[in-house]
DNA sequence: TTGCCTCGAGATCA
DNA sequence: CTCGAGGCAA
C-alpha cells in the first residue's frame, strides 16, 4: 500500500511538471485525474500515510494571492440590446443605413443567429495552435487569468486541430455548465455534504475563480463554446459563419442551433423558435445574439467604445414571478436621498432568490398604486436589478384595498434615522433628509470615502463604519484620520492586530492625490471624471479653494449645475473647515498618478485629435475610423472650427471645401498614415 | 442585486 | 468555525 502511495506521488508530480512547466502533457485530463483520485482515494483511506510533500497538499504552483492579471488581445466588448422586435427591426434600419443600402433592399443582409449562452465570457489564447494562456472578460480591457483551471474543461482543446496554425489565435467564447452536468454535481455536493450551488451560471463563473484544491469534477463538467476569433483569422475568410465553422473544425463546441438568417424578420422568427426551444436545450441561454455575416460589412460599420454596431443581442422577455410585498423600508443614501425598498417574501426568480427591490420614489409607488400586503409581479430587468412590475390587484387582500393595514406608506415627513425633517423640491423626484449631520448620511459618505477609487482605505467596510458612527467615534470625515488604536478597541470584532492594520491602511489613504481627495469628498455632481477635470484645471486644493464660479464654470465638460454645486461646497464655511482638518490630520496631495494608460498601452499618436473624413477612401470607412480611434483620435461628421484635419479621399463632397474656408487642415490618406505612425 | 470565491482574523470550544 | 471585507460576474 505505502509502495502503491509513493507510486502515484511520483506519476502526479511528474504528470504536473509536464503539463505545467513543459506545457507537453502525456496523460489526458481524465486519465491523469483518475490517477490523482486514486491517490487522494488511498490517502484518504490511511491517513497516517498522507505526509505534507504529497502532491495533493501541494498549492505551491499557484499564485499566493488571488489570479494575476493580463490583457486582453484586443477589448473584450459587450453588446447593444433589443428587448423587442421593434427594437430588432431598428436595429437592422441602423444597419442598412450605415451600409448605405438605399431602402428596401435591407433583406439582402444576412445575420448570424447564436443562441445567447448564459455562462461566463473567457479568451483563449492559442500560440502556435497550443493553448498557452485563458483570461475571464474582466473589465474588458484586462481580465484574470484563470488558464491552471481552464486547463481542466474537456472541452477546450490543448491543442487546436489545424494544419497550419495562427502564430497567434484568440478564441472567445463562453464557460457554461451544462444543466445535466449541473444536476448531478449538485447531486454529488450534497452526498459531500456541501452546499448545492443555486445555479449553472454562477457554478460555472465560481469554478473558474478556484485556486486551492482543484475541483475536477467541478472543472471536468464545465463546457466551453467558441463564437468568436478576436485573431488569428485566415485572411480568406469573410463571413462570421466560416468562422464558426473554422472553429468547429479546430475542435472548439459550436452551438448546434446557429443559423444564418436573411433580413430582419427571418431574424426575428429565429429567435421566436429559440425562445420556444428554450426549455429543451441542454444549456441555459437568456436570447439571441445576431450579427452582421459579412466581415467587409462589420468593418464597414465600425465599433463603438462599448459595442460593435454590427452585433446585437436579442434578450428574451425577463423572468416574472410573484410574491407578497411584506414591508417598504426608507434607507437615506449619501447624499440624503429617501429611497423606499421593497421587502419582499422571498421568491426565486432568474436564478436567484430576490427579497429585495428598489421601489425608487414616491411617485413610482403612486403611480403603480403599490401598497404593503399586495401581491405583486416581480421581474429581474437588464440581467440584474429586480423591480416591481405591477401589483397583482385582483389579488388585493380586502383589508389592504380598504386601508386598515398600513398603506401606500408615502415617504415619511421625518427622516428614519434622524427626525428631521424632509424635503422634497418643486419639480424633483427625490425626497431627502435636509439635515447635513445625518448619520446615514455621514456612514455613506464614510464608506464613499473608504471606497477603493476614493482614499482606498482597507478595510474600512460597512460594518466597521456603523460602529465608528455609533459609537461617536466620527462625526465628521475628518474624523477618522484621528483614530488610533485605543479609541478603536472595544468595537466588535476589532482585536489588536485589526486595529494596527485600520491605522496602517489610514496611514497609507493619508497620502493622496487631489482627484481622489476631490472624489472621496462626496460633492454632489462630483463623480471620478468631473473630479479629474476639476483637478486637471486647479491643480492644487488652495487653487481649488481660491477658485471663482465662473472659473469652474468655464471648464470644459462642466455644465451649471455641477458648476454650481462645486462653487457652493467649497465656500461653506463648515466644509473649508473640514478640508483644513484633514490636512491638519495628516493628509497630503502627492502629485496626479499615471492616467490608466500609462505602461502597456503604446502612445497615443493622436490623442485629443479631431478628424473628419470626407470622400473614397482606400479603406471602408469603419476600418479608417476604428484606426484613427485606436490612435486616441475622435471621428466626427462635420466640419467646425474644432475640427483638426479632414481627410479627404477620391472625389471630396463639400466637407473639403468647408474646410477650406475654415481654414482647416486637409490630410490625404497618406498623410493620415504618417500622423498615426507618429510623425 | 445575488451568488460565488478568497483572505485574514476574531470567537469559540476542546 | 464564523464573520467581515473585497473582488468578480451577470
Amino acid at each position: 500500500m505505502r509502495l502503491r502511495i509513493a507510486e502515484l506521488r511520483d506519476e502526479v508530480l511528474r504528470h504536473d511538471a509536464l503539463y505545467y512547466q513543459e506545457d507537453a502533457p502525456e496523460l489526458s485530463d481524465a486519465d491523469y485525474d483518475v490517477l490523482r483520485r486514486e491517490l487522494v482515494a488511498l490517502e484518504t483511506e490511511h491517513p497516517g500515510l498522507l505526509t505534507s510533500d504529497s502532491p495533493t497538499q501541494r498549492v505551491g504552483a499557484l499564485p499566493a494571492e488571488g489570479f494575476d492579471t493580463a490583457p486582453h488581445r484586443s477589448p473584450m466588448l459587450s453588446l447593444d440590446n433589443a428587448m423587442n422586435a421593434d427594437e430588432m427591426r431598428a436595429f437592422e434600419v441602423r444597419v442598412s443605413k450605415l451600409l448605405e443600402h438605399p431602402d428596401g433592399e435591407s433583406s439582402s443582409i444576412d445575420f448570424v443567429a447564436e443562441p445567447k449562452l448564459d455562462g461566463s465570457g473567457i479568451e483563449l489564447i492559442y500560440a502556435k495552435g497550443v493553448f498557452v494562456q485563458g483570461l475571464t472578460r474582466g473589465d474588458g480591457q484586462t481580465g484574470e487569468d484563470v488558464t491552471v483551471n481552464l486547463r481542466h474543461v474537456p472541452s477546450i482543446p490543448e491543442r487546436l486541430a489545424a494544419e497550419d496554425p495562427p502564430e497567434i489565435a484568440s478564441v472567445r467564447g463562453e464557460i457554461v455548465l451544462p444543466l445535466a452536468a449541473f444536476e448531478s454535481l449538485n447531486a454529488s455536493r450534497v452526498g459531500r455534504e456541501l452546499k448545492p450551488f443555486e445555479n449553472p451560471r454562477n457554478a460555472a463563473a465560481g469554478s473558474l475563480r478556484q485556486i486551492h484544491d482543484i475541483d475536477f469534477e467541478r472543472l471536468g463538467s464545465l463546457e466551453f463554446r467558441g463564437y468568436s476569433l478576436a485573431e488569428g483569422c485566415p485572411a480568406e475568410l469573410d463571413r462570421q459563419s466560416q468562422i464558426l465553422d473554422l472553429l468547429g473544425r479546430w475542435g472548439f463546441i459550436i452551438s448546434p442551433e446557429i443559423e444564418t438568417c436573411h433580413g430582419v424578420e427571418e431574424a426575428i422568427r429565429f429567435h421566436e423558435q429559440l425562445l420556444s426551444a428554450r426549455g429543451d436545450l441542454p444549456v441555459e441561454i437568456d436570447g439571441t445574439v445576431f450579427k452582421v455575416d459579412r466581415i467587409d460589412q462589420q468593418e464597414t460599420m465600425g465599433t463603438l467604445a462599448r459595442a460593435p454596431r454590427w452585433a446585437i443581442a436579442f434578450k428574451f422577455p425577463p423572468e416574472q414571478a410573484e410574491t407578497v410585498l411584506e414591508d417598504i423600508e426608507v434607507q437615506v443614501g449619501r447624499t440624503g436621498a429617501l429611497t423606499p425598498v421593497a421587502r419582499l417574501r422571498p421568491v426565486r426568480v432568474g436564478g436567484v432568490t430576490v427579497s429585495n427591490a428598489s421601489l425608487h420614489n414616491q411617485d413610482e409607488i403612486e403611480r403603480k398604486d403599490i401598497r404593503i400586503g399586495d401581491w405583486i409581479m416581480i421581474q429581474r430587468a437588464g440581467d440584474v436589478i429586480p423591480q416591481v412590475v405591477r401589483v397583482r390587484l385582483d389579488r388585493r387582500h380586502e383589508s389592504v384595498a380598504e386601508g386598515r393595514r398600513l398603506v401606500r406608506r408615502a415617504l415619511p415627513s421625518q427622516c428614519p434615522v434622524c427626525d428631521s425633517p424632509t424635503v422634497r423640491l418643486e419639480g424633483e423626484a427625490v425626497t431627502r433628509c435636509a439635515n447635513l449631520d445625518c448619520p446615514a448620511q455621514l456612514k455613506n459618505n464614510l464608506r464613499h470615502l473608504a471606497g477603493r477609487s476614493a482614499l482606498d482605505v482597507d478595510g474600512l467596510g460597512e460594518k466597521l463604519v456603523d460602529q465608528l458612527v455609533e459609537a461617536g467615534l466620527v462625526t465628521r470625515l475628518s474624523d477618522v484620520f484621528a483614530l488610533d488604536e485605543d479609541s478603536l478597541s472595544g468595537l466588535e470584532r476589532m482585536g489588536a492586530k485589526s486595529a494596527a492594520n485600520l491605522i496602517a491602511a489610514l496611514e497609507r489613504a493619508r497620502e493622496t492625490t487631489l482627484p481622489r481627495l476631490l472624489f472621496a469628498l462626496g460633492i454632489r455632481h462630483v463623480g471620478q471624471t468631473v473630479a479629474e477635470l476639476l483637478a486637471d484645471r486647479f491643480g492644487t486644493l488652495a487653487e481649488m479653494l481660491a477658485a471663482r464660479p465662473e472659473e469652474v464654470a468655464a471648464i470644459e465638460g462642466i455644465g451649471p449645475t455641477i458648476a454650481e454645486s462645486v462653487s457652493r461646497f467649497m465656500a461653506d464655511p463648515s466644509n473649508r473647515e473640514e478640508l483644513a482638518r484633514f490636512g491638519e490630520l495628516g493628509l497630503v496631495l502627492a502629485a496626479p498618478e499615471e492616467k490608466p494608460s500609462g505602461e502597456d498601452v503604446p502612445p497615443q499618436s493622436l490623442d485629443g485629435l479631431i478628424f473628419v473624413l470626407t470622400g473614397t477612401l482606400s479603406r471602408p470607412r469603419g476600418e479608417v475610423k476604428n484606426s484613427i480611434e485606436a490612435a486616441g483620435g475622435k471621428v466626427t461628421g462635420t466640419v467646425s472650427r474644432k475640427t483638426h484635419y479632414v481627410v479627404a479621399g477620391e472625389d471630396p463632397g463639400s466637407k473639403a471645401r468647408k474646410a477650406a474656408d475654415l481654414g482647416v487642415e486637409i490630410l490625404d490618406e497618406t498623410g493620415l498614415n504618417a500622423l498615426i505612425a507618429g510623425e
